[in-house]
RNA sequence: GGCAGGGUAGCUCAGUUGGUGAGAGCGCACGACUCAUAAUCGUGAGGUCGCGGGUUCGAAUCCCGCUCCUGCUACCA
């Protein structure tokens, strides 16, 4: 089935201490609509997501629910990640955590060879540390003094002083890369995207880089650093490896050559880890950068930053109970423009699905199957002589394919969905225009009955197809009403490029019962 | 403070290099139709294009000032 370019894609790995709220989840469907839409176009697909479990944080949260860091961390990849992935339909190929035995070795061989080439030194870190939190605090936790404190630099959260410690550390010499990657962002427009992305990242590396700090010594909590396991490597530095010691690195060379590098999909916080620390470290251990880092936007809600703190963050479920996951899937894919913050509200929610998946698609492919079924026994009819308004038709078909594909090859997702939507649209006006129940009325119209509903089935049949990565559950029923999986075979196995092709419904197939893919929700549930 | 982006119909947003009366979707009003999930199709109402100046024959689109919002300004995942 992979017959073409190879195409890894990844997520961020899941921080495991977090609940899981939309935000996660938008990511993920993100990066699985794209991944599926390229496993179905041929291409030789890998998608990746996981979680990062290490770090100072896991071991306090498991230390204060009396257990271990990885008894705790077992715990919330299977109570809380891993069914996420089964609430929003994901079909990740790989499922990599930062504690598996293949990552760690990895990453200790990563750091031995940067080790080994020179790019790591020891050196000593200087920074205000908390005593109330236990640990260093970055800048955005240190606040200037007030009252008894007045002229000195206190802790965000206790306000109290902080003490300048020295720890001893090894750096990464990123200071190294500056000129590099700045080359990199000058001749690889697309390596981050979109531009507002890409202009961030520019103007802070302009700014100079400085090494960075890679291991901590006051916990252990990590992956040990191989030539001295008093340190454990810094949680990021750790967390960005997954990326390639799931597809081989160090163990698999033929399957690592055949994945990386890979088209990374992060959510704009962590932008500038994967565009400037990742590259870095890359380059570094003479290994190619990544294809893309592609940073979207925010979920507003109420027009602020979602957060768990102001109890904005919604849980995935919240939204999957009322209407599905395709439902989801499709809402934040269509909705939001992917790159740009985007407002979630319920009303525009439950105002999308009411009017384009139940009016629009779901009635759509309802009102076909269910004259078809009435005018031909269900059986798919013959087409006759396609007239302007039938040409027209296909003529909306092919380019809304080439559209969506040419769409997703740049990750505008928002973009593939409102051209394959145009299909809808223009297949609903299509029925009403032609009237074929006005047709059905005298048998000597019986051809262009025919015709009308073979191309309208058709069109339904190009709609499964390119809507198949995005509800992937819909879809599958429609596939299946429309008699498609006797003749063509499974869904997934319909080459999406080749989806707007007209007249691939074979005539004589017959079509089934079908339930409503996008059943109306009455107001008083949602 | 510095840098960047943005303030366009009730809502969410498009608006190429300045030029036919400023657009889409949803919502709303009216009409048509009845195959369908009380669905569909058509028509219409509705906007000081953040504020004030300026350039121009002509600006939402260029320039200046002001105002409001958001992001970035490194080691938090």
């Amino acid at each position: 089935m992979a017959s073409g370019n190879s195409f890894y894609i990844t997520t961020p790995i899941f921080y495991v201490n977090d609940a899981p709220h939309i935000g996660h989840a938008y990511t993920e469907v993100a990066a699985d609509v794209v991944a599926r839409w390229h496993r179905q176009a041929g291409d030789d697909t890998w998608s990746l997501t996981g979680t990062d479990e290490h770090g100072e944080k896991i071991l306090r949260t498991a230390t204060a629910n009396g257990t271990t860091p990885k008894k705790w961390a077992d715990k919330l990849v299977t109570e809380a990640w891993k069914p996420l992935l089964e609430t929003i339909n994901i079909a990740n190929d790989d499922f990599i955590r930062t504690t598996d035995e293949r990552h760690e070795s990895s990453v200790q061989l990563f750091l031995q060879r940067l080790y080994d080439d020179g790019y790591i030194y020891s050196g000593e870190y200087e920074a205000l540390y908390c005593v109330g939190c236990e640990e260093f605090k970055p800048q955005s936790e240190i606040v200037n003094g007030t009252g008894p404190f007045e002229g000195q630099k206190v802790c965000a959260i206790h306000s109290k002083p902080l003490e300048l410690l020295k720890e001893k550390n090894y750096f990464f010499r990123m200071s190294d890369f500056t000129e590099r990657l700045l080359a990199l962002y000058e001749e690889r427009p697309d390596f981050v995207q979109p531009e507002s992305a890409r202009n961030e990242v520019i103007q802070f590396v302009r700014q100079g880089l400085s090494d960075l700090s890679i291991s901590r010594s006051s916990f252990d909590w990590g992956v040990k650093v191989p030539w001295d396991d008093s340190h454990v490597v810094y949680v990021w530095f750790d967390a960005l490896l997954n990326y390639i010691t799931a597809v081989g690195y160090g163990q698999d060379e033929s399957n690592f050559d055949r994945r990386w590098p890979a088209t990374h999909i992060v959510g704009k916080d962590i932008l500038r880890f994967h565009a400037v620390i990742w590259p870095a470290m890359l380059m570094a251990a003479g290994l190619e950068v990544p294809k893309q880092v592609f940073g979207h936007g925010w979920l507003l809600v109420g027009g602020e930053k979602m957060s768990k703190s102001k109890l904005t963050g919604i849980a995935p479920t919240e939204i999957t109970d009322t209407f599905g996951s395709d439902a989801f899937r499709y809402y934040f894919l269509r909705a939001i423009a992917f790159g740009q913050d985007g407002s979630f509200s319920w009303e525009d929610l439950s105002a999308r699905y009411q009017a384009e998946l139940a009016n629009g698609f779901g009635n759509l492919a309802s009102r076909v199957i269910a004259m078809v079924t009435k005018y031909f026994d269900g059986v798919v009819p013959a087409p006759a002589e396609y007239t302007d308004v039938d040409l027209a038709i296909q003529a909306v078909v092919q380019k809304a394919a080439e559209d969506a594909d040419r769409s997703i090859n740049a990750l505008a997702i928002h973009d593939a969905l409102a051209s394959i939507w145009t299909i809808v649209d223009e297949l609903n006006g299509y029925i009403t225009d032609s009237e074929p129940w006005a047709l059905a009325k005298d048998p000597a119209n019986a051809a262009r009955l025919g015709t009308v509903l073979y191309t309208a089935l058709d069109g339904l049949r190009a709609l499964a197809v390119l809507l198949s990565p995005v509800l992937p559950q819909a879809t599958d029923k429609l596939w299946e009403a429309l008699g498609a999986a006797a003749t063509l075979g499974a869904l997934v196995d319909q080459p999406l490029r080749e989806a707007g092709r007209f007249e691939q419904l074979p005539e004589g197939s017959t079509v089934s019962a079908l339930q409503a893919l996008f059943p109306r929700i009455e107001p008083a549930v949602a």
